[in-house]
DNA sequence: CTGAAAGCGCTTACAG
DNA sequence: CTGAAAGCGCTTACAG
């Protein structure tokens, strides 16, 4: 049974409050009387009950972090400088996954809620929009990651998807491709649409045409990514060059080119996005668009500690530089 | 402001007590009560404090889930499991990261009991020993994984370590390897003396001599396999296959097999343990000892959630199969 | 079938 | 410098 704060005053012979002082550093206290408290409560093992002190506080130290799936090699990363950063700042995080439905996000935003979370850090599905400002009304400060919501409560770490889109776009095209195709994510995502406009937007500038015929949508995997990709060398043989909305697509498409007799890159240049820890395993290596994903988590977590200390004050968005990194695919 | 039990109890004209009577479904309630009750809630959008309720009944419905760190590739598909097993029996999961360091496994050890959560599952560094029982006396449930304690309140998940070993380096031996050399992990952990062990006893039965020499402890990242092999290699060129601790070494080993001009398999086979993500996908892909990772959270999360609801039943430990899986680099 | 009281372990004004 | 009282939002006996 462990001790209480009045196991510690009354074995110290003082009151409640005073111990309360002592374990808060409150001050106003006599030397003595600090020592006898303290010494009672070494001897006792006294440890605040932060249930109760939550209860009155109405801060339970305590943050969720919400994303999509944690062994989408994307994630790993960033939840460690989540927890790292929580952990240094003397929070505890509840990790949860949404697999990206949007009904199971809901419930584990209702779910985090009910347990009191001082705030939350969530990668949101695209139907959030009409969920968050519930949230925020209830008083959780909230950084959404890659997507902004104008409300108030809310703050967004982004990260540069479109502007890496045309950093990766750009590169084939300097590598002289002019038949660039992409495998485009699901589609209601901020990342798909950027992604896709970052893709255009470099065509465009350099005077290329945007096939719509080129850009295939499908979920972030491998396996489609293989699919994908061959249906479009297939149907259009003259396709010399893939963009991948991400690496897991990426590595799907590599596979296809090999299948198909394609040498990488003279045959077929490949660029994901991500730079996840398989790209620069696999052979030939990936060329992607890095994001560094542990930085991603600290300052997401900084920003939702800062909106915790200071509430009211405005909070900028974030803007987290992405860079391209050349390898062997492209 | 969120609604309270008190704010239902009002709009509905009954006492607290009634609206947690129907809150909590506990019947004993006439159906008009009960509705107007219910109506109120969902006008008010009630939702009960967990804390409020936390503080009372001792149940948080939370767990701690302490890991050596959440970017090595084999903990993401446990943690999944452990979350998803975690959420669909209504707990919500605090992940902490240990990296192997004793005194900051105590500290989260302690702030996981701050926070009062109902049970914790646990990767323990070596030194957990004498923190331990502390911990099981404070009452909360403890399921310790590949580490088995003689304690109450503390149950275990074991992988079968020791057989694994054994089935790599039969498995080397049967491919006609005699001089096999290990890399060996960071000596004071329970893997470590269970995959040494079960790397002697194979090359014991099949009357191999175990050199001493030829274990190379170290920690276990690819780095360090890298350089534990290609000093092992330089120094015993006779060595023509090595079983490493983990898949990461097992990688670090290849690449020093390429550097000093080792076919693979021919020159030089390896087996790793794990079955990493990683390990079918590197070329030549990695022979390995697999365990389910994900079906091991799964297990490790019930065997919790049993001893949450039959507190003071004995729980005996779970042994959870291993399996060799063959494929280019032995 | 329903309610008033006590208490979970703290903190927050308010007194002295 | 120290303390007694009220209350955070619930549940748990105990009455009626």
């Amino acid at each position: 049974m462990p001790a209480t704060l009045r196991d510690v005053a009354r074995k110290a012979s003082v009151s409640i409050k005073t111990v309360s002082r002592v374990v808060n550093g409150q001050g106003g206290i006599s030397d003595s009387t600090r020592w006898r408290v303290q010494e009672a409560i070494a001897e006792l093992d006294y440890r605040p009950s932060k249930l109760a002190r939550a209860l009155v506080t109405q801060r339970t130290e305590t943050v969720g972090l919400v994303l999509g799936d944690i062994t989408n090699p994307f994630f790993p990363e960033v939840a460690r400088g989540v927890l790292d950063t929580a952990e240094a700042q003397g929070y505890n995080v509840f990790v949860c996954n949404t697999d990206g439905d949007p009904s199971r996000e809901i419930r584990i935003l209702r779910s985090l809620t009910d347990h009191a979370v001082d705030g939350i850090i969530i990668f949101p599905t695209f139907e959030l929009e009409c969920a968050l400002p519930e949230f925020a009304r209830l008083s959780h400060p909230v950084v959404t990651v890659n997507r902004a919501f104008d409300c108030p409560g809310v703050s967004n770490v982004m990260m540069q998807s479109r502007r890496g889109a045309k950093l990766a776009v750009e590169h084939l095209i300097r590598q002289g491709h002019r038949a660039i195709g992409m495998a485009a994510g699901l589609s209601p995502t901020v990342h798909h649409l950027q992604r896709v406009q970052g893709y255009c937007a470099a065509l465009a500038e350099h005077g290329l045409p945007v096939v719509e015929d080129w850009i295939v949508p499908g979920p972030p995997v491998e396996k489609h990514g293989r699919e994908a990709a061959r249906a479009l060398l297939l149907q259009h043989p003259e396709i010399s060059a893939l963009f991948a909305y991400n690496d897991l697509l990426a590595l799907g498409a590599l596979k296809a080119g090999q299948e198909l007799g394609r040498r990488v890159p003279q045959d077929l240049a490949v660029v994901g996005f991500d730079d996840i820890p398989l790209a620069d395993r696999v052979s030939p290596a990936l060329t992607t668009v890095r994001v560094n994903k542990y930085d991603l988590g600290c300052r997401a977590t900084r920003q939702l500690i800062q909106m915790l200390n200071q509430p009211g004050e405005p909070c900028p968005p974030l803007w987290l530089d992405v860079e391209l990194v050349v390898r062997a695919s492209a």
